[in-house]
RNA sequence: GGACCUGUAGCUCAGUCGGUUAGAGCGCUUCCCUGAUAAGGAAGAGGCCGGUGGUUCAAGUCCACCCAGGUCCA
């Protein structure tokens, strides 16, 4: 409180305003948020501001984003809005950094989750039903079903504030994205890189038909199959000389029938071991070390250990001799799988991948998924009845022998067991091997096998045709590829994708199903070698003679057009399969436009993306599929950078999908809490890349700490712009650098935030950037307007544009994060204030941030400035003296302090109401040191902890002279300089203190009776102002005041301060006068700490008022006079 | 079965290069401040940093194994 020297009952101390014409548009304190969302989403209708967004940027350089098309056929959930949420942010920001990023929408449309959804609305259970009812009818309404959801999606897009331009979505089932398709998989196919082999799928032998994993998970029970250990003599080498027997384990005796080789793993140990007493004395058998007592007994004895990768190539002898040997020797002249059927495609098996190496057949080969947890740690090898069999087996040059008709009974043929069903055949089987002296252990073993869901029949893992892109033989080209792939988390990179593309095995691409995009193959009746592979309508009305081009690619109707043969001019039909929806994702960058048929230079103009953002369950999705087209294709990946996102959780921790039913609606977020606080939780309220959990209580939070924090500073500058008449053009203010301080450290804050978020942003943390916008927001709320109150009061030019500057930084800054918010305030702030600005913020530019405006020096003392008023208030609190009650004076132990220049230790004083701050004399302090562990740790490695105790005695017998100290260790005098140290300054006992890190601060609580009066006349102040805000005056209404104090003390403070206190509350008159004149001194006195009761007479808007803790009566009332 | 992620206060989460006494918000209790604020401030209570072992002068942090939860794959 400032001193006045006038006397306040004699002379008006205020002046009453002239009234002008608000600048700005008035801002209630309360808000709405979602229904202000509602009133920008509108204007940015009626404005088209999306659109002139991307025509303002049109000039400047592309940063391509691919939005990858969700599947509409479910209700969008809180889980779609978190990547749409970050989808948003990034184009945002760099539309505002001067980008052109056009952003298109699109769906995918078809797929397996489709078909389930309407063969479940209609009751069916098998695809039988599919036929029955007619593939163009079934596919008809997977065509409605799947857009079934569209307007919902477009819904939530729209109202959370995705910009995205949903008019000229592409959706995949269109005839110009399917061409596309054609034509990027004719591409393939040229390369010789798309071709059939047969693939190891979970098949009912009783339905005749191959199950999902879905169906496979429905069906598992537990059963008692055979567990045997076979002998494969060994037949070459030292080991044949030696008489060294294989141990192998299966569960699945039927399938040692078509046994092809045996792997091990090439780091696992193995060992030749001769078995103990008890019948089988003396017999040598190789087994896994790990497996040797569990397999061959506990008093086996080693004779050799061999690694795993020098058993490769060793020969055996097989289990049976059933089939004619050459079956597995030459891949070309194999017994084609599934019998009769599929000999008809004359294609080689084995030939899906790029063999590495070759083996012959019954020889031990190396696979790497070997294990030794159960079994010997030879692994059985059939490569018809198991993918990873098949896999070694591709890798080997080794064929695929299958004795299996797709009944599920061994060919008619086959000797022993022809016509079993394959389970059958286990005992048959068994008995033999047991006959012929090669069975070395038969048990039961229960195990959980996969049944069909329908008629419980056992599945058989079975090969059937299938179509595949050889990605292999592009895994290094992927490899490299990801290599200069900017990966948000970094880990993602070489970890969990990394490991994916390491592994990689040839895309299994077609379908045996109905609505997806048909695989555009035609092959021959007459040699099914004849294979044709069409790119497009035209192309395929050109080989069969007649238009096709309004022909609707889907089945059934692709199925029905025929060509003849390019080769051999026979009729050549469509194979029946459908490709992987994946597929269809993976070639969006080309497909939405149809490219190359169509538009194929916005094709070019936009590959590959700058940035794409999806959640982390699509790296073996949407994040490979991309890639993989796009280098199989182009030879280059669809995109430079991704941003891989955390799943969101339910408050129980489990991932939200629609199966479980805890998905938060969306629309309900919106409506409840706003789409802003729903933005910046899932941008800014914790690590992007891990699993969050939503609730509503956090988004309470941030409405609260965020949202309302930013709106009322911009509320407040609104109300004192206003009373003072003051605008941009107005009164400019002087230099920044000529400031007060504290505009000065805030419009430093303001240019480091700048700094920071500009940063952070542009290495896609939108976390970092968050937490440094919500302190600036609460610094500027919460310390530089509660510091500069009273400037704004009197409407000082340089405060209001220091604030206004703020404001104007601070929402461009938040204007990707929270667009409504911003906007909404934007338009108060900006539009119609300041000729020609932009009428949104997101038309225009991201703030620059100045160099010579951040100050860290400044920062720093203001941190200083800031902790000394924390322990300041903490002392306070422990001495019981209010803070209204000015002090003498604080003392302040800080190693800084000395340098901190008057304004700042103003700014102390004023925030401590305290008259002086100053620093502590040297004989009020302790000095206690304590020793620095990283510096004497980097110094003295080993003899740290014995030095840190030598520093305690010695700093317990004197303290240091000029920061230097010497300690005695093991009779070495050791010399400790400043950087050893941490010196930290007490003020001694008698104070009011409170330290904490080596600052102090302490209150001279001596209150003379001039601070008393002083602490009373502020007492007053403030029931004078709750008086003014109880009577509904406005904050520029100027007052009449009259009082009377029956308290001795009151009064002569009163009579002391009487012009400050009227200062303080824009009283022009401040009398003390008789209380009879005061309606109120007839009202009971009786309420604390202020009552009032209307005026009764004269002045019509006075009321009386009373505040007996001080023993005061007033009257006060809104001032007639105008100055 | 494999790969990866996460375990820090009652709840939601930070924690930099390994270094002094592990932090914030919410919630709870008490008090202070306030003519922008649904706010702000101070104090209090609340922690074997999932467990075990190791590396190191020093581990919430690095390594190994284990436990629990999760995701993807088989």
């Amino acid at each position: 409180m400032s001193a006045n020297e006038t006397p306040a009952n004699e002379t008006p101390v205020n002046e009453t305003p002239v009234s002008r014409t608000p600048a700005f548009p008035p801002l209630p304190t309360q808000v709405d948020l979602p229904a202000l969302e509602h009133e920008v989403l509108q204007r940015w209708t009626d404005l088209k501001v999306f659109q002139r967004s991307l025509d303002a940027t049109a000039d400047g350089p592309r940063w391509v984003f691919y939005e990858g098309p969700p599947t509409a056929n479910g209700k969008p959930g809180a889980h779609h809005v978190e990547a749409r949420v970050f989808k948003d942010l990034f184009p945002r920001y760099r539309t505002m950094r001067g980008f052109h990023v056009p952003r298109r929408a699109g769906w995918d449309c078809h797929g397996l989750p489709v078909e389930l959804a309407v063969e479940k609305e209609l009751g069916f259970t098998s695809k039988n039903d599919i036929e029955d009812f007619g593939i163009a009818e079934f596919n008809a309404r997977c065509r409605e079903s799947v857009l079934r959801h569209v307007a919902d999606f477009s819904r939530m897009t729209e109202r959370m504030g995705y910009w995205c331009d949903l008019d000229d979505a592409y959706r995949t089932m269109d005839t110009p994205y399917i061409e596309s398709v054609w034509w990027s998989l004719k591409q393939i196919f040229d390369k010789g890189l798309l071709v059939e082999d047969h693939r190891v799928t979970p098949y009912c032998p009783r339905d005749e038909t191959p199950l999902s994993d879905h169906e496979v998970s429905q069906g598992y029970a537990d059963v008692v199959d055979p567990s045997v250990y076979v002998r494969f003599p060994v037949t070459s080498g030292p080991l044949a000389q030696a008489g060294v027997n294989l141990l192998v384990w299966t569960t699945t005796p039927w399938t040692l029938v078509s046994n092809t080789a045996v792997a091990v793993h090439p780091d696992v140990t193995y060992v030749v071991a001769r078995t103990g007493a008890g019948g089988r004395d003396g017999e040598l058998v190789l087994v896994a070390e790990p497996l040797l007592a569990s397999a061959v007994g506990p008093d086996a004895e080693v004779v050799q250990t061999i690694r795993g990768t020098d058993l490769a190539g060793v020969t055996y002898a097989r289990p049976f001799e059933l089939l004619p040997v050459a079956e597995f020797t030459n891949p070309a002249t194999g017994r084609p799988t599934g019998a009769t059927t599929t000999a008809a495609t004359g294609r080689p098996t084995g030939a899906g991948t790029g063999a590495t190496t070759t083996a012959v057949a019954h020889s031990v080969v190396l696979a790497d998924y070997v294990t030794t947890t159960d079994g010997t740690g030879l692994v059985h090898q059939a490569p018809a009845f198991g993918a990873e069999d098949l896999a070694v087996a591709r890798a080997y040059g080794l064929p695929v022998v299958n004795p299996v008709g797709r009944d599920g009974r061994f060919l008619a043929g086959t000797p022993m067991v022809g016509g079993l069903f394959f389970k059958d055949a286990d005992a048959t089987l068994v008995d033999d091997l047991r006959s012929r002296g090669v069975l070395w252990r038969a048990e039961a073993y229960t195990h959980s096998y996969p049944h069909c869901w329908r008629c419980h029949t056992p599945l058989i893992y079975y090969p059937l045709p299938s179509w595949y892109i050889r990605t292999t033989a592009v895994a290094d080209r992927l490899m490299e590829e990801n290599e200069r792939t900017d990966w948000h988390p970094g880990r993602i990179k070489h970890g969990r994708y990394g490991e994916w593309l390491r592994g990689n095995v040839d895309w299994a691409l077609s379908r045996n199903r109905y609505w997806g995009t048909p695989l555009p193959v035609w092959r021959c009746t007459a040699d099914p070698a004849h294979l044709t592979c069409v790119g497009s309508l035209l192309e395929l009305s050109s080989l069969a003679g007649r238009d096709l081009s309004a022909l609707d690619p889907h089945r059934p109707f692709v199925d029905e057009v025929t060509i003849p043969c390019p080769t051999c001019a026979a009729v050549a039909r469509r194979v029946p399969e459908v490709i992987d929806v994946w597929y269809d994702s993976g070639a969006m960058p080309f497909a939405q436009w149809g490219a190359p048929h169509r538009n194929q230079a916005q094709f070019e103009a936009q590959y590959p993306a700058q940035y794409i953002c999806e959640a982390i369950d699509q790296t073996r999705g949407w994040f490979y599929t991309l890639m993989a087209v796009g280098t199989l294709v182009f030879d280059r990946s669809a995109y430079e950078t991704v941003l891989c996102l955390g799943l969101l959780l339910d408050t129980e921790g489990r991932k939200m999908s629609k199966h479980l039913g805890n998905v938060l609606d969306p629309h309900q977020l919106f409506e409840q809490h706003g789409a802003d606080a729903v933005r910046w939780l899932m941008l800014a309220a914790g690590s992007p890349w891990a699993d969050r959990r939503v609730g509503h209580e956090a988004l309470e939070d941030i409405v609260r700490k965020v949202l309302l924090t930013y709106w009322n500073t911009a509320s407040f500058f609104v109300l004192y712009a206003n009373a003072g008449g003051w605008t941009p053009g107005s009164a400019p203010g002087s230099e920044p650098s000529e400031r007060p301080v504290l505009d000065r450290w805030a419009l430093s804050e303001l240019h480091s935030t700048i700094c920071e978020v500009t940063e952070a942003l542009d290495t896609f943390d939108s976390l970092r950037a968050g937490r440094r916008l919500t302190r600036f927001v609460d610094d500027l709320s919460n310390w530089y307007v509660r510091r500069s109150r009273r400037r704004f009061w009197e409407a000082d030019p340089d405060a209001l544009d220091t604030l206004y500057t703020c404001l104007d930084g601070v929402t461009r800054l938040m204007a990707p994060f929270i667009p409504f918010l911003t906007d909404a305030l934007w338009s108060k702030l900006v539009v119609g204030v300041r000729p020609g600005a932009p009428d949104s913020v997101h038309l225009a530019d991201w703030p620059q941030a100045s160099a010579d405006l951040v100050d860290a020096r400044l920062a720093g003392r203001m941190d200083l400035v800031r902790r000394v008023v924390e322990l300041g208030r903490a002392a306070r609190a422990s001495s019981g003296v209010r803070t209204r009650q000015p002090l003498a004076r604080a003392v302040v132990a800080a190693p800084e302090f000395a340098g901190l220049p008057a304004d700042l230790r103003a700014q102390i004083a004023d925030e401590l109401n305290v008259i002086t701050v100053e620093a502590a004399a040297a004989d009020v302090v302790d000095v206690t040191v304590k020793p620095n562990f990283r510096a004497l740790g980097r110094r003295f490695g080993k003899r740290t902890p014995a030095i840190a105790a030598a520093v305690g005695v010695a700093a317990a017998a004197g303290p240091p002279v000029d920061g230097r100290l010497t300690v005695e260790v093991d009779g070495e005098r050791i010399d400790l300089g400043e950087d050893d140290l941490i010196i930290a300054e007490t003020p001694r006992e008698g104070w009011a203190v409170t330290s904490e890190s080596g600052l102090s601060v302490a209150l001279d609580l001596e209150i003379t009776p001039a601070l008393a009066r002083a602490g009373i006349a502020r007492d007053v102040v403030r029931v004078l102002q709750e008086a003014r805000k109880t009577s509904g005056l406005d904050i520029t209404d100027r007052v009449d005041v009259r009082w009377s104090a029956d308290a001795p003390d009151t009064a002569e403070a009163l009579r002391e301060h009487g012009a400050a206190v009227a200062g303080e509350v824009l009283a022009v008159t401040f009398a003390e006068g008789p209380a009879t004149e005061s309606p109120a001194t007839e009202s009971p006195a009786t309420e604390s700490p202020a009552t009032e009761s209307p005026a009764t007479e004269g002045m019509a808007t006075g009321y009386g008022h009373t505040a007996p803790d001080l023993g005061l009566t007033f009257w006060l009332g809104r001032a007639t006079v105008t100055g």
